[in-house]
RNA sequence: GGUCCCUUCGUCUAGUGGCCUAGGACGCUGCCCUUUCACGGCAGAAACACGGGUUCGAGUCCCGUAGGGAUCACCA
């Protein structure tokens, strides 16, 4: 049928030897976005064709990361070593083609050609069986299988972001695409699979920009259409050089573990390399209905962790207070050293918008949010401290006596209260305010002092008041 | 070194030959709001890498220079 065949496949293809970096994240929210955009479908390809440098941890961190992000792929992730046979089977059928040839070279002779290439300012082409017979090959000798690549004329791949890009096909090396052990190598690999998958669209790293006409031969090769191709600019570190595990490369976990929601960074990652106008708040819906290859940006872009906390707090302002109790909820708990108790939540859910709205990344909130829990005696920051010394436990005492005489617990009696009380000692509103703030919180920022008092409830707030004179 | 790509405020970017006295966002500075810190509001400093063309007119097109990057494995 016509009508179920996606107009539109994607995939993502990493590389299991590590975890998911914030470069492959935001290859793979494009290539989502792509695809989700279109109504097309998204797969996951897990390149594990080399066997010596993939590992299960990564395969299940790349997992994770993509799961964190929110980002689904269609159907089930697809290991490209499991097809190794079909692999082969091309590399076959191009050297019954004459597309490609049998290369008996041994390593030290590829070493030695290759030197000489680059010692000579040419290109090491790989091509030194291209017109050898293979009688010529000692007995049972070891091959690898090379394709042949044209020689005359010149490559042109229209790439949807980096534009017409051209090159002589005298630079074109004779890549080999069968190891001599059997096993199909990348160049092959790729193309075989994202030919069968349907893939109709490629959107990668622009590291990938050079392979693609050696790529796009083989395509021409086995008369196959190639998909669009979209490579993308690398991402930079803060100071512009390239991200590397030494410098600044993170999984995304290590983000999820600083504090940054899962939206946000989306949101971070779309603009940083594409953009639609002016709009820099955009929600996945959004960025769905907008997205497109055309607007993608040529220019390595560097890593800004402000601008991303200052989306991660935008996004973290608009969690309800149960999505946000829910997330700090361990770390919270850790922190006060035991399970919150029901008027503990019954304040957090009062409490937590306002500490939201102060927040840049989630332990931003935990942090403040111990201030809603039974804690005593509380501890105070350094500046709390200060502003508690001297004659300051004994007024914070006065404080106490006066909000028990309040029977009526609710801010605007709880303000009525402390506003008569600074008049009667004549001090001003201010001198009554700092002390009690800084006694009630130990110096955690919050919202509303008033308001904050009524959620915390009179006999806390009294508490922490008379705790001073205690200690 | 060969090949290929890139280049607008500190950063992410808008800009597809006249709408650009180059716009927005983050960050920065000042002011306002204010019971802390934020949020929010207002104001401000801040960029077309350089040099040649093409054109009546160039940030926008072409060439060169410089700078940055990618790649050159029986890795992916």
């Amino acid at each position: 049928m016509q009508t179920d065949m996606p107009t539109v496949v994607t995939r993502f293809a990493p590389s299991p030897t590590g975890f998911l970096h914030i470069g492959g994240a935001r290859t793979a929210l494009y290539n989502w976005l792509l695809a989700r955009h279109f109504g097309g479908k998204f797969l996951l390809r897990i390149e594990d064709t080399d066997k010596k440098r993939s590992t299960n941890e990564a395969i299940d961190a790349i997992l994770e990361g993509m799961k964190w992000l929110e980002l689904d792929w269609d159907g089930d992730a697809i290991s490209q070593a499991g097809r190794a046979e079909r692999h082969a089977e091309i590399a076959r059928e191009l050297l019954e083609k004459g597309k490609a040839y049998k290369c008996f070279a041994t390593s030290e002779e590829l070493t030695a050609a290759r030197d000489a290439a680059r010692a000579s300012g040419g290109n090491f082409r790989g091509d030194l069986w291209r017109d050898r017979d293979e009688g010529e090959a000692p007995e049972g000798a070891p091959y690898s299988i090379r394709i042949r690549m044209p020689r005359e004329g010149e490559t042109t791949i229209s790439d949807a972001v980096q534009g017409k890009v051209t090159v002589q096909n005298s630079n074109l090396d004779d890549m080999i695409i069968l190891r001599s052990d059997g096993t199909p190598t990348y160049m092959l690999a790729v193309v075989v699979d994202d030919h069968d998958m349907g893939v109709t669209h490629i959107v990668r790293g622009d590291d990938h920009l050079n392979n693609a006409f050696r790529q796009h031969q083989i395509y021409e090769a086995m008369g196959w259409t190639p998909p669009v191709l979209a490579h993308i600019p690398l991402i930079h570190g803060p100071d512009g050089k390239k991200l590397s595990k030494r410098h600044g490369a993170l999984g995304v976990e290590a983000y999820r573990d600083m504090g940054y929601l899962p939206a946000a960074m989306r949101n971070y990652l779309l603009r940083l390399g594409w953009s639609h106008g002016d709009d820099e708040i955009i929600s996945t819906e959004q960025a769905i209905e907008w997205f497109s290859l055309e607007n993608v940006g040529k220019g390595a872009a560097r890593f800004d962790f402000d601008k991303l906390d200052n989306l991660n707090g935008h996004y973290i302002r608009n969690l309800n207070p149960d999505a946000l109790l829910s997330l700090i909820r361990n770390d919270l708990e850790k922190e006060v050293g035991h399970t919150l108790e029901t008027a503990e939540e019954e304040r957090l859910i009062k409490g937590l918008p306002a500490l939201a709205e102060r927040a840049k990344r989630m332990p931003d909130v935990t942090e403040n949010a111990s201030l809603f829990c039974n804690v005593r005696p509380l501890s105070l920051t350094e500046n709390a401290a200060k502003a508690l010394q001297g004659d300051m436990p004994a007024l914070m005492g006065k404080v106490a006596n006066e909000l028990e005489a309040v029977t009526d617990w609710e801010a605007s009696v709880i303000k009525a209260a402390i506003f008569s009380f600074a008049e009667a000692e004549e001090l001003k509103l201010g001198k009554v305010m700092q002390p009690v703030r800084a006694a009630v919180t130990g110096g955690r920022q919050c919202g509303d002092l008033v308001e904050t008092l009524e959620i915390l409830g009179q006999e806390e707030t009294i508490g922490r008041l008379r705790d001073l004179i205690a200690a």
